[in-house]
DNA sequence: CAATATATTCAACAATTGTTGAATATGCAA
DNA sequence: TTGCATATTCAACAATTGTTGAATATATTG
């Protein structure tokens, strides 16, 4: 089952509604805005996607299984080479992230404005139950089960709180909100990702052993 | 120069504006629909606070400032008590979450709305440099501060950045978006803050310490 | 009470919204 | 070329948007 190869102009659609749609959210952009910074006629987007919804749904999956196929491969790569011996928690979570940091490191910026999409529907209590179980929920899942895995002691209820701190924190650094940019003095940038995932690395892993560790 | 005493109706709007602009972000919402749930006219919602950006402003205001002083009471509290001797990094940080907390099991069920569109606010690239520097990042300013005395080789670029992480799972906290209880089957609610806070403090506690700790 | 300020509703406005059907252009196969 | 499907634009639609001025109710003050 082949993909249709899209237009030019259609793709350029998807691009510009991505950018709109991750900085003003999905009601703070009309279709007009998002055709006129497509260069492109107001009933195109209709006819290419459908209604307003729709649209914004192909704009999130179009890079939503792409990114999840990406993810999948580097965890798994990552559990093949701790091969027999179990996988510390930096590597774990050093795999979970790795894939979103290449992306927003990418030459393309369509990917980041993409996961500053992610993080508004992340964030948002109406969109997250829409478009998050679809794709990235899975991912999530498998991420967990390695977690348990380095940890075998923890309990679930554990893992999953911890989890949702380290998504929290993801998302932050996924908006590029460039409020980090403000409270440090210029000091530190919000589009800094090495920065963002070279600690963000090293403090969950010790939050999870506080929390998870074999002690508790 | 005392504060006006707000009529009923015109606190209704608030309450109502609150709990919609949380949910579904400023442009997801219509004066009518706020109107409507506030069982009152359409045209008073102007009447009392002019235009729809105004009316946002009014409901971010409404409880920012309440919240700050018992913010900086407490964290004043928590160095007084440490008279002396350092505080740890648990107690700083317990201080700056405690007054969010007790906001969010407030009976007044407005807290909890106030405290998702605080979240909002916090995630949207829009209205983050908006509306957060007024009164929120100087409190921000304090708990850094705090955080350098007791983290005293740490680099101010790391500490800004654990604040930032801590400052994500915060947000994704106050959104209450059910993303927990999907994932967990169950386990973990949204609702739940004893537990979001009982962990999550251990949890940044020993994230600072690895990224900030002396041995850096 | 009257008079006056405040609060609230009613009705309407121009502008903007998403969407659609008809018209035109473009690419491609025969 | 001709035919035909796809792509794109044009023009217009009913519905909804934020906002306002006049009208009416309610409270406050003299």
């Amino acid at each position: 089952m082949k993909e249709k190869a899209r237009s030019e102009k259609s793709e350029r659609i998807l691009d510009a509604a991505e950018e709109l749609f991750a900085r003003h959210g999905y009601d703070g952009v009309t279709m007009r805005q998002i055709a006129g910074a497509a260069e492109v006629d107001v009933a195109l987007a209709s006819y290419h996607f459908g209604k307003k919804e729709e649209l914004f749904h192909a704009v999130f999956n179009r890079r939503a299984e792409l990114l999840s196929v990406s993810r999948r491969e580097v965890l798994m790569a990552s559990a093949d080479q701790a091969d027999g011996s179990k996988q510390t928690l930096e590597q774990i979570i050093e795999a979970f992230l790795l894939p979103l940091k290449l992306a927003q490191e990418s030459r393309d910026p369509g990917w980041r404005n993409y996961l500053a999409l992610v993080a508004y529907v992340m964030t948002s209590p109406v969109w997250n139950e829409v478009l998050m179980p679809d794709v990235y929920d899975k991912r999530v899942s498998e991420f967990v089960d390695a977690l348990k895995a380095a940890l075998p002691n923890a309990k679930d209820e554990d893992i999953h709180w911890c989890y949702h701190y380290v998504s929290g924190a993801l998302a932050l650094t996924l908006a590029q909100t460039g409020r980090i940019d403000r409270l440090s003095g210029g000091k530190c940038q919000s589009s800094d990702f090495d920065a963002a995932y070279n600690r963000m690395i090293p403090f969950v892993a010790a939050g999870f052993r506080e929390v998870c560790g074999v002690g508790s």
